[in-house]
DNA sequence: ACCTGAACACCGTTCAAGT
DNA sequence: ACCTGAACACCGTTCAAGT
């Protein structure tokens, strides 16, 4: 009970990684956070300058977890393994899109872009011109990111195996929408039971590469 | 100033998606909303249920906006079609796929999943199995979601011409930027100044039907 | 049937005061 | 240098009371 040690800026963010992901978003406040960390809620002020600021510490350390691609493998071979390695280790960690996606994060540091430089130096090296890189980063970054945010959420998507909060609201679905007005949609719903959403992401992933080579300007 | 009609739940839901539009996601409280409508907090309790009961209704009326397309289009020509009226919808009121996105709405209605519908129905025709209807869709939906959270913040995204707080930011990443340790990410930046999300938006998604167009099964 | 005021349990943040 | 208590301006929601 005793605290030798003072806080600091990383045991603050370091036990709001943590409560984030007990409690989500929405319950990572100020005040949970200093009750767990024993302490006052204005205590934090102190090592972090507000709660934005948490938060984009919080996605710069996810997004650095994000290991750079081998430089000698081909442009689409790295564009795969970095967007899935941002995947994970977003989706390790929900908070980090979601703060992203509400501008409540804006992480502007060199380790944070560091993985979408590695996907635009990808891009360039395809034969892209600047339109075309920007083009292609947005759908990259936008499956990456609009994947775990629909994932996480309940909304049109499949739940994850032994994932009972989300298996229950597809099984609500099942039984709530009317086969003759959505037949395709229901046709679906009843015949995917488990799903595993990586396994999901990665074969869409491949899927857009699949187009991203297509419509390399510099194929014959 | 005298109300002669008492509020019902449309006009709750109609001043709702103009205060959103106006003040975003975090400016729709049940007190500021209720204040637009001239009444006391506590009266919209008569008409909705809560506050997710309003940002379904929201998200309902907002997908409900995209027109069905011709069924006698090709199936890549349909998906094109019914994707971009989604995106066109909800980037018209961000509001919703925020608040789906952080799981406050959740509308599982006939009119909200009508259009998803609408591309499970191609993407069955195109000749996908079950496994594969479900990530191809993961990754339409995905890009349409991801597209339009990740150019309604700031995060790794062109600003929208005209759009003045999204091109100050894109110039503070320029600013911030390290050509070094970013440099062709630092190159994009420099080389990108007025961009349409939308066109951006069409172009990845037409690369992503590419890709969909190859990975058809039933293709020789 | 509809609206209201007071109240409860929360937020993020500031500021003066303590050690 | 670090922590705290009280306060301010907010939240969503409940409940009893008004018309």
């Amino acid at each position: 009970m005793v605290r030798r040690e003072p806080l600091n800026r990383e045991k603050v963010l370091t036990a709001a990684l943590a409560l984030a992901g007990e409690e989500g978003l929405e319950g990572l406040s100020m005040r949970r956070l200093a009750k767990a960390l024993g302490v006052e809620a204005m205590s934090l002020y102190n090592h972090v300058a507000n709660k934005s600021d948490i938060l984009d510490g919080i996605a710069n350390r996810v997004l650095a977890e994000v290991r750079p691609a081998d430089p000698a493998l081909p442009w689409a071979e790295r564009i795969r393994v970095t967007a899935l390695g941002m995947y994970q280790a977003l989706r390790r960690h929900p908070v980090v899109p979601l703060s992203l996606a509400t501008d409540q994060a804006n992480p502007a540091t060199t380790q944070a872009l560091r993985p979408l430089d590695d996907l635009v130096g990808a891009l360039y090296e395809a034969g892209f011109d600047d339109a075309g890189v920007r083009q292609a980063l947005g759908g990259v970054s936008g499956l990456v990111f609009g994947s775990i945010l629909l994932s996480t959420a309940g909304f049109a998507r499949p739940p994850a195996p032994g994932d009972v909060e989300h298996h229950e609201q597809w099984d609500e679905y099942a039984r709530r929408i009317d086969p003759d007005e959505l037949p395709h949609f229901n046709r679906l719903v009843t015949g995917n039971r488990d799903a595993d959403p990586e396994e999901d992401f990665v074969r869409a992933l491949d899927i857009l590469i699949a187009g991203l080579i297509a419509s390399t300007p510099s194929r014959t």
